[in-house]
RNA sequence: GCGCCUGUAGCUCAGAAGGAUAGAGCAACGGAUUUCUAAUCCGUGGGUCGGGGGUUCGAUUCCCUCCAGGCGCGCCA
């Protein structure tokens, strides 16, 4: 909100003290401090130019301090603290001035337009479609759809999208797979794949086929096409029904064989060629891994290989150059994701954001070094790593452990089966609370309280608090007023009024950061500061003037927490009923 | 063997792209309600930021190294 006035105001305090360079100007940081004894926001610009300037950091601070082209409107003072550190304060004037211009922005508040209309597209979850969603992609979902609400929040044109690897062996499995638990359920002979699935979700699968093509599907040559396609169809039905429940919105569900289709694999590893970036070799040229095979690798010598295409990945950065085409002339999976990130940026997109899971992190490096020689430019590709997911529950004697991922024992695993238990808004909250490549311990007997260990409800319990405020306000025709004459005086007034502002600068720096876990927390904090608010100043009382523009403070304060809550797919309830203690 | 992630209070985690005296929630203990929602608030105790070295005005943050945990390392995706 007063990013821009800081910004000029210090480029022209570099000017007016000779000590401006555009290069000076790019290095600028500004940021919040923790202490509120440091002021309302803070810059080490001193610091960082005292030595080429050869003058002690404090000299350089007063400096631009004295030539800072002050506001009293916005700013009350700029001092010079510490080593050189130039804090800036609020004035009281702005503080008075900000609940107001919380009500004019109203939805749009924390909103920002630094990201100048840039495309980006948000991939996400992109589960095989072999089987249910699982808790770590019920993550995935939370993450990628807040970040996609975040960037557009702070002006960038962006998109969700989900890759559905349709044309690959895992589906050719499922096919099998299905294949052959409806020939057992026919009661005839068909042996199970090696590796197949064995959910039971392929049994209902299979039991849902009709009977009349899928007999004959049975005995035809090219047969398991027709299971692979059918359970792919219901498999990604499934996905989406589940992703839809949840919350999570996707511009397009992209497919795997589309690329196929359209020639755009082929047409990427043309490129490639054109390129010489590609050779045929029964080994790879570049190998920087030789000192270890993995421990169970498949140890076999050049001799027994046929010739396969290779991409020149160990020259960007990658451990060893890639197997792009197998020896039988099929491509391995790089070849067609390279052509689905290429398809990407083909489509305007000048950022893309991919969420993948754990076990794919070690997959970044040679994604990245195909991209780079297909010449699809650095940076072009980000990748989150949405790490693992550990659920926790009390046992049996009551002490919490952790929930084994085991389909057998009936236990939760799936993306459905944890909306039902504990619901969609509170699992989501849960998964945005801790940063995105972490390990997350997941509670489910905290996430399942719906009390006050629960932080979630101390969220969206401060803002039913405040909306029953203005109930009880408007029944005695007080209703929060734009351009109320506002005099914050109590200290919880001002704490208050000085935490809603940071709203914008903490909404452009999580999706700068990529960082969707500083909303949650910033909201904790936010409602405690209402929460201490509402104990020490009576909104609704004796004073008409003050009652107003207490309740103007308290709309803005509402306003932040639906505003915060609605980027990451939380509704924010206006009422919230107490309920009944639950016998343990 | 190599790579990635993680290591901060009893537990779960923040620490805002290197900043100032390391924070929150839970748990423990002690208080607050004739008042707009007590699903709340206030207070107390609790730390060698895994160990060691380095970089610099300044390191929980960056680099090196060691230790511990997790994940990964295929002509699977």
């Amino acid at each position: 909100m007063v990013w821009k006035e800081l910004t000029e105001g210090l480029d022209a305090a570099l000017r007016g003290t000779g000590l401006h360079t555009p290069e000076r100007m790019a290095r600028l940081e500004l940021s919040i401090p923790r202490e509120s004894a440091h002021g309302d926001w803070t810059t080490n610009l001193a610091l960082l130019i005292a030595k080429e300037v050869g003058r002690p950091p404090r000299a350089v601070a007063e400096a631009l301090a004295a030539a800072f082209p002050r506001d009293p409107a916005t700013f009350a003072s700029v001092e010079v603290a510490g080593p050189g550190f130039l804090n800036f304060r609020y004035s009281g004037a702005f503080l008075d001035r900000l609940p107001g211009l919380v009500l004019e922005a109203g939805g749009t508040f924390g909103s920002s337009d630094g990201g100048a209309g840039g495309r980006v597209l948000v991939e996400y979850v992109s589960a095989n479609p072999t089987g249910p969603l699982n808790v770590v992609s019920a993550r995935a979902a939370a993450v990628g759809a807040t970040l996609v609400r975040l960037l557009r929040a702070t002006g960038h044109d962006a998109a969700g999208e989900f890759y559905i690897n349709d044309a690959g062996r895992q589906v050719d499995l499922l096919g099998q797979s299905v294949a052959a638990r409806f020939a057992e359920a026919a009661g005839l002979e068909r042996a199970f794949p090696a590796g197949g699935y064995e959910g039971e979700y392929i049994r209902e699968i299979a039991a849902s086929l009709p009977p009349g093509p899928a007999r004959a599907a049975l005995d035809a040559p090219d047969g398991t096409a027709w299971f692979r396609d059918q359970a792919l169809e219901q498999m990604v039905l499934d996905q989406r029904r589940d992703l839809d429940e949840y919350g999570a919105e996707f511009a397009r569900w992209f497919r795997e064989s589309e690329l196929h289709r359209s020639g755009a694999v082929q047409e990427t590893l043309r490129v490639l060629e054109a390129r010489g970036m590609t050779y045929r070799a029964r080994l790879p040229e570049v190998d920087r891994t030789t000192d270890g095979a993995p421990p169970d690798g498949p140890a076999a010598g050049a001799a027994e290989l046929e010739e396969a295409t290779y991409l020149r990945t160990g020259r960007f950065g990658d451990d060893k150059d890639r197997v792009i085409v197998r020896s039988d002339g099929s491509p391995t999976y790089l070849l067609p994701d390279l052509a689905y990130h290429r398809d990407k940026r083909s489509r305007g997109y000048a950022i893309a954001i991919d969420l993948w899971g754990p076990d794919h992190h070690a997959y970044v490096t040679t994604m990245k070094a195909a991209l780079s020689a297909a010449g699809v430019e650095d940076g072009f590709l980000e990748v989150l790593i949405v790490q693992q997911v550990n659920l926790w529950e009390a046992g049996a004697d009551g002490r919490r452990e952790q929930v084994k991922m085991s389909k057998r024992r009936g236990r939760i695993v799936m993306l459905r089966d944890l909306v039902e238990d504990i619901g969609a808004e509170c699992a989501r909250f849960f998964f945005l609370m801790r940063s995105t490549n972490a390990h997350l311990d997941f509670d489910l007997d905290v996430a399942r309280r719906q009390n006050d260990e629960n932080p979630a409800f101390y969220v969206q319990y401060a803002h039913a608090r405040i909306a029953s405020i203005l109930r009880y306000a408007a029944e005695r025709g007080l209703r929060p007023a734009e351009r109320e004459t506002l005099r914050l005086a109590a200290p919880e007034e001002v704490a208050l009024a000085r935490r809603l502002a940071v709203f914008p600068e903490l909404v452009r720096g999580a999706a700068a950061a990529r960082e969707p876990h500083r909303l949650p927390a910033y909201l904790v904090e936010t409602a405690a500061e209402f929460h201490r608010f509402y104990h020490a100043c009576r909104v609704v009382g004796e004073d008409a003037a003050v009652s107003r523009g207490r309740l103007l403070l308290a709309e803005a304060a509402r306003i932040v927490i639906a505003n915060g809550l609605a980027l990451m797919g939380v509704s924010a309830p206006e009422r919230m009923e107490r309920a009944a203690e639950a016998p343990e």
